[in-house]
DNA sequence: ACATAATAGTTCAAACATGAACATTAAGCA
DNA sequence: TGCTTAATGTTCATGTTTGAACTATTATGT
């Protein structure tokens, strides 16, 4: 018996899934590029993103969100607050938590930041009829639910 | 006029292109987990794939092929080669280039890694039809492609 | 042939992410 | 109440990724 014929480039799935893996890779790194005149990283735009839709979220929140740890909100915020893109206040009613919130300036730069995104994505998802986006949408939601459960 | 009518969120590429990224952090974290019983990290698995599918590469085929710098490549090898898994012998026509190939050792071990991903990957892919796969698939590589030549 | 360009790989410092251990505060329960 | 457990955020040590500068080698052009 060949082993090979066993061989995962085989499967559909398989090298189909590297493609996802790495278009992903590509529009990060692209998105990087464009974003380094904004003095930004994909990762900070992640969370002025987050703030923007989820406005006084605590880090532990955030953290969920972002699928990272919470010892890397920890690192990461400092330098936006440093730059007035976001305040951190305490909740009063649990001293433990922080209250996270977009200064005016955030949002200014958010703004701005989601210009450069949507036109990367625009350009990647042009490929695409509006019906197959959907689709791919609706694919990628159902395998972050199944994965999660994992 | 409302700002709020323009934003990204209201727009389907832009909310599934967010579910696919998603997608690819969730399965990518859940493939280090399962992963680390035999001592690898994605990154390695990604060049023992490569090494096997592609046997004497050179580092700098490798980095490309990977999307990363050609200095991640030189920090990475020599774990591998220590462990045995591959070899890097010099090009007699080029002094400059390494020949990469896999030992028996690391094709065994990938092959026992390849299992552990196809299980992950059959898993996600299973949501979805084959033909709803396969146009996943030729999106992503029109993706890959067109953000290659921004 | 010789000078100049380009290429392959390495080194190094800085940025970044991670997980475990920790302090503080809150919740559950006897 | 008082004790135990859980949750939030921080710190720190470790490992990873990156890009710029560097060495060695090959290609190119005159």
């Amino acid at each position: 018996m060949n082993i090979k014929q066993e061989l995962p480039w085989d499967n559909p799935r398989f090298r189909n899934w590297v493609a996802v893996a790495r278009a992903c890779h590509v529009l990060e790194r692209t998105l990087a590029v464009k974003l380094a005149p904004l003095d930004l990283k994909p990762a900070q735009l992640d969370v002025l993103m987050n703030l923007y839709r989820h406005p006084g979220m605590s880090q532990h929140d955030l953290a969920r969100k972002l699928l990272v740890g919470r010892s890397n909100i920890t690192m990461l915020l400092p330098q936006l607050e440093a730059r007035g893109l976001l305040r951190r206040g305490g909740d009063e009613k649990d001293k433990r938590v922080l209250r996270l919130n977009l200064t005016d300036a955030g949002e200014a730069l958010l703004m701005k930041a989601l210009k450069v995104h949507m036109a990367l994505i625009e350009k990647a998802m042009s490929q695409s009829t509006p019906e197959q986006c959907d689709m791919i949408g609706e694919q990628m939601r159902k395998i972050a639910d199944v994965l999660k459960e994992a």
